[in-house]
DNA sequence: TTGAAAACTGGCCGATCGGTCAGGCAAGCT
DNA sequence: AGCTTGCCTGACCGATCGGCCAGTTTTCAA
């Protein structure tokens, strides 16, 4: 058991990872700090020992997704319009579907959000991801179809069905691109 | 005050009235027994006594959509194809407009519901209704592009902006029917 | 080897939950 | 007046939650 990793890190990543699968199929409300420490192998006790609380469990867990969102876009904004609306399709739907799992965990905490700073920028990068989607020169009703577009695309990652990655990936931007409209693909060049 | 209703129903109707507001506005789960009782002005006990614990009340609660839900469904399958599935788009989008409020509470207890025997039917007649949508003819792609266009439907009735009803109404058929393929609708006549 | 820092834990706390129970209270029948 | 019936309530229960703390075990550099 000579493991490289210090004693403090291989442990804090136990705890994520075990709470990252119950949350992902339990919801985070219905997942106790106890369910937590018992999967990783601990005491509820030394869960709070290295996270100052439930929510910062939360926050260890969806790091990594708050983070490739942002890149997503960070990306996607430094690009010309027509250009950045493929990019949020494509990637959005990779992303979403990478991340399944912590969708429904996002969902169940959507209402208390609001009550936790730390996920402020999660929540300002998905309104900003949308409004790419919708194009540069979106009106009101495409603005709404777009919010209308990452609903759907977040309940179908919810409730997979039988459907593999791929599977899933043209699904989901079959059914985006039925509903945004290009944006001006042929106007200016 | 001559209340020609008995006490026994005046006091139910209270408390399926004020636990609806709870219910849409913090989710099932986040409403207490306590909750519902100060709101309907009676003892936790009283509502206990009129409804045989807290999922009788989300029952009552969900009673009248889950009714309305199963005549849409009635209906559209007493229809030709063509026919029932347009009639399943305008009914249900009017039906999702109409009692957005309890959608929010639906997605609550969606993870739970399948523990509770009293709404095996409002799930069933969600599905039929989805294939319904979906057309008669659907293969698999046009199935879950039916599922997610329910999803991205439900999740615009559940933040709905500052759009009103009609506006609301018309926003999530437009959504609808640029997801939707009609179904053969020149290939018979 | 040793001693201090880090990692970890059992046990406890206050709060809240859904639910039960014995009894109070007003209304109507006899 | 007495009595039954239905409506309602305060007090209580067991379970569970997130969180805290004193103390024990492990780790590791000196």
């Amino acid at each position: 058991m000579a493991e490289s990793t210090p004693a403090r890190e291989r442990t804090r990543r136990e705890i994520v990872q075990q709470a990252m699968t119950l949350f992902a199929s339990n919801g985070y409300n219905a997942t106790s700090l106890q369910d937590i420490a018992t999967a990783a192998g601990c005491s509820k006790a030394t869960v709070l020992y290295h996270f100052n609380g439930k929510a910062a469990v939360l926050a260890a867990v969806l790091s990594p997704s708050q983070q490739a969102l942002k890149e997503v876009v960070s990306q996607a904004e430094q690009l010309p319009p027509e250009r950045s609306q493929e990019l949020a399709i494509v990637r959005f739907v990779e992303l979403a579907v990478e991340m399944r799992g912590l969708i429904a965990v996002l969902q169940d905490v959507l209402t208390v959000i609001d009550t936790m700073p730390e996920f402020d920028e999660l929540v300002a990068d998905g309104i900003k991801l949308t409004e790419l989607m919708a194009g540069q020169g979106a009106d009101r009703l495409e603005l709404d179809i777009a919010k209308f577009a990452v609903n759907g695309l977040l309940g179908e990652c919810r409730h997979p069905g039988e459907r593999n990655d791929a599977e899933l990936r043209d699904l989901c931007e079959t059914a985006l691109r039925r509903l945004l409209k290009p944006a001006h693909p042929s106007s200016g060049s």
